[in-house]
DNA sequence: TTGTAGGCGTTATCAA
DNA sequence: TTGATAACGCCTACAA
């Protein structure tokens, strides 16, 4: 009979042998080799330690033979850090593509993995605010109760209502690092924020058209709730104050309704000759627009979009576009998500903006005639 | 003093109340209620049982305060269940982002969540087989050691290479359920399949164009390790077969040296008609060559496409393209590997095809002249 | 150098 | 109706 300090171990060995489920542990490596649970630990997480060479080889064997593999699981219950980040995007064009190749491969790069989880995508679905925000709600616990070290989130429509602040709440109160993209979120929860720099792109727009005569402006603006909208928006307008006889009319475009908008625009007299969309897609929609009217692009009108998606050189003709860095922005809102939570979220949250180029195609030329 | 049945408990309590690190669990619940952690849990999992009424009420309440949350990752080690499913996807156009959100909204709608990770999709990484090999196998890494409970995969190019093939093996091997979608892996894999019939898609192509009085066709096909890219070559000239005077020259085209292909078949004289691209990326690499040659489509060549991508409406002119259903196929898939994991893997491997549709747009009328 | 005990947060099984 | 206890698979401490 075995001596009294062994008896417990191998009464619960026994019993376990029978209901293991296939993966092999850290249990049943143990008893192939003989030596106990602890040392197979140890030699497999290969820590700088001291062992019998001929145990960790003999280990080693038996371990790659029942094709061991560490369960992540059990180690994020102990550690607190389940190494995954819950990423909530929109339903995507090429933009979004990018910005998730670049949050994958931060995140992989740091032994981390996203859980991506989409904001409401689905045309049919009831957009209520009320469901809307269950909708969210219940996004945001999936990630919650499977103990995300941080989130990385998209500033969807429903920002819109103040409720919904509470769902972000939920991830802030209970200390989650967050990192927004493109919109900047209230400083109540400390969360980080990674941009593009509106700023730049707004001026580099604003010149390139004063450039070429342009002097009356037409801007088709994204919702004013987003904060990129916003500052896309001013960016654009403070960089024409350098030309004092340039004038702007801007309009905050819907999306169900941007062609309405669009319409009431381009009829405004005296014409815009030139137009800065906020997105290729509303670009995308002044084209049709602009088609309707018998207007030529870019004899008639000059268009730029921005963001600089596949669409723009699809376009007829292609889109003079400002070029982001999509992918930039997803590594660095990765990169900060991750060293907020390696640091239990105490770093002071930042914000990024990074800047942008002009891509220049065939959509934007001189005016036809000066008024 | 209290009598010794509690000591053994109310002793782990006051340690652990001093090391908890933030959100609650049963035990501070249970502390602050006064009863004990079993009760609670059995109330939080609101099981058809019997609790007294106030017992319930205050233990809700307290819940509520606190924010509890149950912690997924426990309930997973215990249950061997995680409610994740891998998804390895290849770098996305509008067709993958369809298929993710059909996965998205299906795992969701049964409590499970997509761990989703990409198949080699950054131009410059280092392609040799031996990299492509051990990136993927990371990535199948990263699944297993979370334990998700089942896979949805796309067939990667890799699957050129025979070592591949183990890496798969990595998840069949541990009886982890497998989806593929649009490539039917070997049978021992016990993998299932969701994806298009093509024999159909091809058969709507031919009947289209046969009917418009085509006789000499070229195919583009996609690579042949690819089995849809296999099946739909042979669906479109089997299906062409009814047309006894009608000739095809098919040729099997790789991304990069598309252009290439193109030019060749486009240079065949007599030259032909009208061209079936299996893919709408190729059919733009198509319109790309055309152009060159100086053919004016529809007028001198006929072109249709498959996948009904949103380039194809954006093409000039817009492009006939077999509209296939990406959202549907993701949602079978996951529907698919969640109810082979409730069976433990027992269920036989399935295979669905689902039917297309051909959308018809500008691309494609009658010859200009019979031969 | 190796083995054992205790704990992570929860569920399930008895016992009270 | 409620409480105590043993798992789940692994890791950290401490003991041998």
């Amino acid at each position: 009979m075995p001596s009294k300090p062994m008896l417990n171990q191998t009464r619960k060995r026994a019993r376990r042998q029978s209901g293991s489920n296939g993966m092999a542990g850290l249990e049943r490596i143990a008893d192939r080799t003989g030596v106990s649970i602890g040392t197979v630990s140890r030699i497999l997480r290969d820590k700088p330690i001291r062992v019998a060479p001929d145990t960790r080889a003999k280990v080693l064997e038996v371990a790659a033979e029942l094709g061991y593999r560490p369960n992540l699981l059990v180690r994020a219950i102990q550690s607190g850090k389940t190494g995954m980040i819950g990423v909530m995007v929109p339903p995507f064009d090429s933009y979004w593509a990018q910005v998730l190749y670049g949050i994958h491969d931060c995140l992989t790069e740091h032994d981390h993995v996203p859980l991506v989880l989409w904001a409401e995508h689905q045309p049919g679905r009831d957009k209520s605010p009320v469901s809307e925000r269950r909708e969210d709600l219940a996004q945001i616990y999936r990630m919650i109760d499977r103990r995300i070290d941080g989130a990385i989130l998209w500033p969807f429509p429903a920002v819109l209502y103040a409720e919904h602040m509470s769902n972000i709440a939920e991830l802030s109160t209970r200390n989650i690092p967050i990192v927004t993209i493109d919109h900047e979120l209230d400083p109540q929860h400390k969360a980080s924020f990674v941009g593009t720099d509106e700023a730049m792109a707004g001026a580099m727009v604003a010149r390139h058209l004063l450039s070429l005569g342009h002097r009356r402006f037409g801007h088709f603006a994204g919702r004013q709730v987003h904060s990129w909208a916003v500052a896309r928006r001013r960016g654009f307008e403070e960089a024409l104050r350098v030309a004092p006889d340039a004038t702007c009319i801007s309009v905050e475009v819907a999306d169900e309704v941007a062609e309405i908008h669009a319409m009431q625009l381009l009829n405004q007299k005296p014409r815009p000759t030139a137009i800065f969309a906020a997105t290729d897609h509303i670009a995308e929609v002044c084209y049709r627009t602009a088609a309707q009217l018998g207007l030529v692009i870019p004899r008639d009108l000059s268009v730029v979009g921005c963001g600089n998606l596949d669409i723009a050189s699809w376009l007829n003709p292609p889109l003079t576009s400002v070029r982001q860095q999509p992918y930039l922005m997803g590594r660095r809102a990765a990169e900060i998500v991750v060293e907020r939570s390696r640091h239990a979220n105490n770093l002071p949250p930042i914000k990024e903006l990074l800047p942008t180029m002009l891509e220049l195609r065939s959509s934007t030329s001189a005016p036809l005639m000066s008024p």
